[in-house]
DNA sequence: CGCATGGTTCGATCCATATCGAAGCATTCC
DNA sequence: GGAATGCTTCGATATGGATCGAACCATGCG
C-alpha cells in the first residue's frame, strides 16, 4: 500500500470509453455542450450528464455557463498533456495500423492540441522561429526574444507577457516526435490561422487543412 | 463515437488501484516480482496474478523470466512518461497538501524515475552539462556532443552510441517543472551514482538520499 | 404566462470485473 | 525422486458503476 496523489482515480476517469471519447473531443480544444458530448460519446443524455459531473468533481473539466447552454473544456494544458501521453502510449501499444488513413495523414500534417496547433506545419513553425532567434529554447523550455514582442505585434499578434500562464511552452509531439509551440503564443497563432481563413476545422475530427492560399500566407508569415 | 487508438483501454488498465500502485512501485525503475508488487499493491497473490496478466496483455509491461522468477518491469520510457503525466495531474487536482513531509522534499531533491535520476539535482546536473557543451539542446531533444564520449568515459561511463535507445531524452519533471536527463546516458549516471555508493534508495520510496561524501563526490564530478 | 428546449436527478437494471481460496504447474534445492 | 518455493489458473462471490426511461428544474421565447 502506497499514499500519495491518487492516479487511480484519475486514470479511472479517463478509463470509461464513453468519458474517454468526450476528452478526446475536447482536445479539438473548443468547449462543448453535455448534448454534443452526449453525441460524441455515443451515449444517452442522462448518462453523459453523470459522466460530465463526474470529470468535474474529478477536476478535469471546466464549466462555462452561458444562459441555458453549458459548455465545459478540458481544465487545463496540464490535463492536455496527459491525454496526449495516453494517446501516445495507446498508439504505441495497438494494433499497428498497416496503413495511415487519409485523414490520419492530414492529423500528421496539422491538427489542434487544444488550443493550439500541432503536426509537422507546428513543428516547422517552431524550428524556423528559433533559427531567427525569436524565441529562445533555454533549460528545456521556450522564453521570448527581446525582439519578439514588437516582430508578433507586427502580425497582429499581441503578447501580454503579464498573463500568468506561461507564455511558451515546448509540447511533445505524439505523430513527429518533437516539439512544438503551446502556450498562449502557440493560442494566439492559431487564432489568427483560424480567423484569416487560412485554414478549417475538419468537421469532427482534430484536424486543420489548409487552403492552397492559406498554406501560401501560413509559409510567408510563420516560414520565412 | 469515434476510431482511432483505444485510450480507455490504456487508461481503464492504469486505473484500478492494485494497478496503479504496482505502476507507481515500478517506477523506482528496478523490475520487481509478482510477489513484490502484490505486497506494493495489498492484494492477494491471485489478484495480482491477473492483473500483471491484464497490464502485459495491454503492452504496459515486459517481462524477464530467470529461474523460477519473474520479474515485471514497465514496458519503455513512454509508458514511464505517461505515469509521470497521470502522476502530475492528480498532484494538481487532489488536496493541496499544507506542507509537504520530509520524504516529499527527499523526492523533490532527488528520486529515481523509471531508470535515471529526477529532481532538483538532476535538474542541475543537466543544467550543468549543457553549459559545458557535453550536450546540445537541440530541436527540444538533447545530443552528445563529440567531446561527450571521451569525457563520459574518462569517468567509467561507456556510451554505446549504436544503441537504439535514445541516448539522451530531456523528461519533463513534475516537482522542479524543468527538464533533466533520461534515456541510456541517463540511467548509465544514476548506475554509477548507486555502484559508487553515494547514495542510496530510500525504502519504498522513489527518494534518492546522498551521503555527506557522496553529495560532494556528486558535485565534484557532475557539477562542476 | 405557457410552451419548448437544454440539462440534471432519480430509480431500477444489469453487466463487468476485482477479489480470494483452493487447486494446479513449474523450477530449484536437497 | 520428493519437498519446497514462486506463480498462475479456476471457480464462486460480490460489489461497483454504466446505462437508460421517466420525472424533474431552469432558461429563453412568444
Amino acid at each position: 500500500m502506497r499514499e500519495g496523489p491518487d492516479i487511480a482515480r484519475i486514470a479511472s476517469l479517463v478509463g470509461d470509453p464513453a468519458r474517454a471519447n468526450m476528452l478526446t473531443a475536447l482536445m479539438g480544444g473548443t468547449a462543448l455542450t453535455a448534448s454534443e458530448l452526449a453525441l460524441e460519446a455515443g451515449v444517452s443524455l442522462p448518462t453523459a450528464s453523470s459522466h460530465l459531473a463526474k470529470l468535474m468533481d474529478g477536476g478535469l473539466l471546466t464549466l462555462a455557463s452561458q444562459g441555458r447552454h453549458r459548455y465545459y473544456g478540458l481544465a487545463g494544458p496540464q490535463v492536455a498533456g496527459m491525454i496526449e501521453a495516453i494517446i501516445g502510449v495507446a498508439e504505441a501499444v495497438g494494433p499497428k495500423r498497416v496503413r495511415p488513413g487519409p485523414r490520419d495523414a492530414a492529423m500528421r500534417v496539422a491538427r489542434v492540441c487544444y488550443d493550439h496547433l500541432a503536426g509537422e506545419q507546428a513543428v516547422a513553425m517552431l524550428d524556423r522561429f528559433v533559427d531567427r532567434k525569436l524565441l529562445l529554447r533555454e533549460e528545456g523550455e521556450i522564453r521570448l526574444s527581446p525582439s519578439a514582442i514588437s516582430h508578433f505585434a507586427a502580425l497582429g499578434i499581441e503578447i501580454d507577457s503579464k498573463v500568468r500562464r506561461p507564455v511558451c511552452r515546448a509540447c511533445l509531439d505524439w505523430s513527429v516526435r518533437r516539439s512544438h509551440l503551446a502556450g498562449a503564443l502557440g493560442a494566439a497563432i492559431l487564432d489568427k490561422i483560424i480567423a484569416e481563413k487560412w485554414a478549417r476545422r475538419e468537421k469532427d475530427s482534430r484536424a486543420v487543412v489548409f487552403s492552397q492560399k492559406g498554406r501560401q500566407a501560413f509559409e510567408r508569415v510563420f516560414l520565412t
